[in-house]
DNA sequence: AATTTAAGTCAGTGTTATTGACATATATGC
DNA sequence: GCATATATGTCAATAACACTGACTTAAATT
């Protein structure tokens, strides 16, 4: 669970305060400007706290997307990986291979049908997974104490309504 | 305010269910492995509403950022939306001088420190940012809706303590 | 037997990021 | 006024992660 991009600083000169213009607030627009930078900074510090063990053995984000789906669905073959992380074969190959090589995952035929390969986290990938989740947790445990418990389940509901309907289905708890 | 990475998917064969191994659930790790997926493909979504416009007009999120900060924060400096952008002068480089030369943002020298360029959009800037803005906007107030008005204060506190304690102050709305 | 599915591979390309070195103009401290 | 620091910009080289399109192999399905 990894990925963002940029966002935040220290003020050198002067920043002025975002402006907002009357037809913005009228539109309802310009309330939105907070959520849509939080979720900018929000989700650059969140990855980047695996950033750095992911960088001690050469990964990148999308080794850490790869470990944590196949630690989340032991078994899941490499076209539902596929679906998931919507990106092309030949981008994941290049990820996958790698892992594989390493000795992080693990490929076993299926026995029912032998075309499908299932991937399985090995103890090494295994062991890299609970550290990485058991990064990223603190971070959310810490951000949930920080806002008290009473906010969590507004915080999980609008992420749910952020993601569109076909992935909503597969993804955490359902309510 | 643009990037995310991977997930999502049809299911084409099966995925089992996350496992949650009684370790796991008393650690309280486990519970938030929803909260890590939601933010996965909360961000992915929520970016991915401005990536095909962006498109359109050959720019990556690399731009958007840089058309969202200088919108937000007209006559910002480059080493201010550098030290936001947490990216090297070399990659925002790259990003603005491609935005200036087809004329989405201007320059003008500062008149007390004349070492310093502040940022500006241009008509054609504001309006494509404007155009970005808006289609984020929608679909965050989708999600409101969907998850209902209680929820959006807990999304946005527990958003806010995502994010590190340097960056934090300058986010959105205090409180 | 023909078609479809699952997986893998090849070659080429693009975006966004990195580092380190260096240049220029300007401001500031002494 | 000179030395230093700051703000910006540029060069060259590199890397991670993604893309497309074409093609192969093996196995399952119809």
């Amino acid at each position: 669970m990894t990925d963002p991009g940029p966002i935040a600083r220290k003020q050198t000169g002067s920043l002025p305060p975002v402006e907002k213009s009357p037809e913005e607030k009228t539109s309802g627009e310009g309330e939105l400007r907070p959520a849509m930078e939080l979720l900018f900074f929000a989700y650059r510090d969140f990855t980047g706290e695996a950033d750095a063990l992911l960088a001690d053995f050469g990964f990148g984000r999308a080794h850490h997307r790869v470990i944590y789906f196949i630690g989340a669905h032991p078994g899941m073959s490499v076209s539902e990986l596929l679906k998931i992380l919507r990106i092309t074969k030949q981008s994941l190959s290049r990820v996958l291979s790698q892992l594989i090589e390493e000795g992080f995952v693990l490929q076993r035929t299926d026995a029912a049908d032998r075309r499908r390969r299932r991937l399985y986290l090995t103890a090494k990938g295994s062991n890299l997974e609970r550290r990485l989740t058991e990064r990223q947790s603190r971070w959310i445990e810490a951000a949930y104490r920080e806002a008290g418990q009473d906010s969590v389940q507004g915080f999980l509901d609008v992420l749910r309504g952020l993601i569109n309907e076909d992935d909503r289905k597969r993804v955490g708890i359902p309510r």
